[in-house]
DNA sequence: TAGGCCATCTGGTCCT
DNA sequence: AGGACCAGATGGCCTA
């Protein structure tokens, strides 16, 4: 804005928004801004009136600082210039749309990885590196077979984020911040407990599939993840530990190795109830209407409560402790 | 008050 | 020619 040159007055007026083409033809959440931008940023410019103009042109000055003579005069805008004003307001509103269809993306993107608050938003850029480091964490732990270690997937998850977005994120858990600071190279390091000091063992901890998965396709639980979805080509690149020093070759290349529909969720304007259950809300989720590798399943960390996470289909929220312990030794 | 984040405008480039 | 995409510039808002 106002980036034009001095030389281009009349570039910087603007006619109002809206009198070349209809407010109809405006979404609707363009209109407030619309409005905005009419009276806060356009008026002053547009006030501007032909008198100042000439007033404006009479105070040019030559390279010897004398008032510059009059030669011929700049061509008042014509029926090009309008034209061009018209194309320039209708570039900007499409603009505008297209901003905020990333926007509403980022949005939804916000909602389906760990942590979304509508009242403290993560940032665009912090939401890409969770939502990165997300997926890759979901990648780890399908290529792993296994139940996840909270502790590891909360390491990478929080892998180059910002201190404050580490420390929302370990709310989101409800893990003490301190057990995930980050050097200085940008790595997450655990400075509490070992993982399997912190971590309870899981009961039963051979089992490497996740619990409530005795349909078909996990019969015994003994078939790993790795059944559901990906193509092996992408095998290889699960082996890397780390989705920031290891530069995940198919980052921007290829689409999520897997078809993997059920998610964690972890929402942070769902007051976890610590009293009654002595867990959090670390859930293994579906995403709706979608049937989820995840289906009726759930961790159970800590039954004493240790390392109290629950994890679970977000529309099937376990409840009570028995059905718990059902689930997750099916 | 400085810094981070964001929305918007703008001109350039590429593509259809 | 016109639209999509991109990046720079700018100013507003918010928070530490």
């Amino acid at each position: 804005m106002l980036t034009l040159p001095f030389e281009e007055p009349h570039l910087m007026r603007e006619p109002r928004f809206g009198a070349s083409y209809s407010r109809e033809s405006l979404p609707e959440s363009l209109e407030k801004e619309h409005d905005r931008s009419n009276s806060d940023m356009r008026e002053a410019e547009e006030d501007m009136s032909d008198r100042e103009e000439e007033e404006e042109r009479e105070s040019e000055q030559d390279d010897n600082g004398l008032p510059k003579k009059r030669g011929p005069r700049k061509k008042k805008p014509g029926k090009e210039f309008e034209r061009t004003k018209v194309r320039r307001h209708e570039a900007n509103t499409r603009e505008r749309c297209r901003m905020h269809g990333l926007n509403d993306a980022l949005e939804s993107l916000r909602k389906v990885v760990p942590c979304y608050s509508k009242t403290q938003k993560l940032s665009k850029i912090e939401t890409l590196r969770l939502a990165k480091n997300y997926i890759w964490a979901l990648s780890e732990t399908l290529s792993a077979g296994k139940r996840p270690d909270l502790l590891a997937f909360v390491q990478t998850l929080c892998k180059g984020l910002s201190q404050p977005t580490t420390n929302l994120v370990a709310g989101c858990l409800q893990l003490n911040a301190r057990n995930f600071l980050t050097d200085h190279n940008g790595e997450v390091m655990f400075s509490g407990r070992s993982p399997y000091d912190a971590v309870y063992p899981y009961p039963g901890s051979d089992v490497n599939t996740p619990p409530g998965h005795s349909g078909s396709s996990m019969d015994g639980g003994a078939k790993p993840f790795r059944h559901y979805s990906y193509s092996g080509a992408y095998e290889p690149y699960y082996e890397n530990p780390s989705p920031e020093g290891g530069s995940p070759p198919f980052d921007g290349q290829m689409s999520p190795p897997m078809n993997f529909n059920g998610i964690f969720s972890l929402k942070h304007d769902d007051p976890p109830d610590y009293g009654k259950g002595s867990h959090y809300g670390m859930r293994y989720c579906s995403a709706p209407g979608r049937t989820a590798l995840a289906h009726n399943s759930m961790y159970r960390v800590s039954p004493e409560g240790r390392f109290p996470y629950d994890l679970h289909v977000r529309s099937q929220s376990f409840q009570a402790q028995g059905e718990v312990n059902g689930s997750f030794h099916n």
